[in-house]
DNA sequence: ACCTATTGATAATC
DNA sequence: TGATTATCAATAGGT
């Protein structure tokens, strides 16, 4: 479909690949949630682009919890199948850490090795909206770096206000004790008066 | 596509909803694995019918153990969720850990930035040096803005401890009158009393 | 991004 | 079910 048939294997040409990529991406999250819709059946699209972004999609009929995602695979999971997978149910989240940790390391080392590789290698095909996806992680790197401290300040402005409504309170009591304190004093000077007066007489 | 055109909403007939399914899931089935080899991406689609039965596809063209499944919903499970706030009952290790995760994202991301630099130099041209012109600034632009909400962000919490020693001083200002006042009046009772006193004599 | 000729998917029918 | 076919939808190539 289409201007002429073609072949299915990787298109060579990277912006051809591209732009294939996000027309037949579309299509195809299209026609998975149609299917769900129309059958009322449970689907979960996952593409990783080769770039290694992500893309995702997922319906759940059955489910009112907001991650349809979660649930599909964790029915997935389970379904009685080949499947070898005892409990996630354990996995606190300290092991998630354990774990994030371990992708990290992991991560690094592929970068490391991939470092070494093209400092040792030239070659032809490189690209350049890679470049912009740095640009991109750059960014994320510097708003999550901001947001933190964002938070910090915020919650710093909370107390100081907190403190700030706490002594006016305090005030405005000792400005009413104040204010008692004089009227008696008051009173009692004019009783003074009374009593000098009757004394002089 | 068809003899008619169709409603995108629940096919109640269920014969009919059945074969729309099956053909259906084969169509989207060969778009997913067309868009894999096409695009050379990783595509992962799970489909359950409205009876439960577990239907799935999954390309990985990195991963050379048999189960592209299982690494693509691990790489799905493992990409990098920007959000989801934790319930924190956060312990030392907790704290460590996150301090850890953080600093090795902050080596990925320099580990990355290396990698790409070294990408672009291999070719050399222009359009390199334009971008990262345009990347530096970028970071410029969101440094300033940064550093202006940083600013204005400081000079709140100068003012709110500003107000906060006023208050704290006329607090300290407004006990001492207090005091003084408190005795004046003992003072003035004593006298009050001598007055009595001379008065019922 | 938008257009349109063309192929591909599929709804209805048998 | 499986094949057929008339139609509609997706999209390849071009602007």
């Amino acid at each position: 479909m289409g201007r002429g048939k073609i072949e299915i294997k990787k298109i060579e040409n990277r912006v051809h690949r591209q732009v294939t990529f996000c027309k037949r991406r579309g299509g195809l999250t299209k026609k998975a949630r149609e299917l769900s819709v129309l059958c009322d059946a449970d689907v979960a699209l996952i593409i990783f682009s080769s770039r290694g972004k992500l893309y995702e999609f997922a319906t759940s009929n059955n489910n009112s919890d907001g991650n349809s995602m979660k649930s599909i695979l964790e029915r997935h999971q389970k379904f009685p199948r080949s499947e070898k997978h005892i409990n996630s149910s354990y996995n606190t989240s300290h092991e998630k850490m354990e774990q994030e940790i371990s992708l990290l390391r992991q991560q690094i080392d592929g970068l490391k090795m991939n470092n070494r590789y093209l400092m040792g290698e030239s070659f032809g095909s490189t690209t350049f909206e890679d470049l912009t996806q740095l640009e991109s992680h750059l960014q994320k790197g510097i708003n999550q770096v901001q947001s933190r401290k964002n938070d910090m300040m915020l919650e710093g402005i909370k107390v100081l206000r907190n403190k700030e409504n706490l002594l006016k309170m305090k005030n405005m009591a000792l400005r009413e004790k104040l204010e008692e304190c004089t009227n008696i004093m008051e009173n009692t000077s004019t009783l003074a008066h009374g009593f000098t007066t009757l004394l002089s007489n």
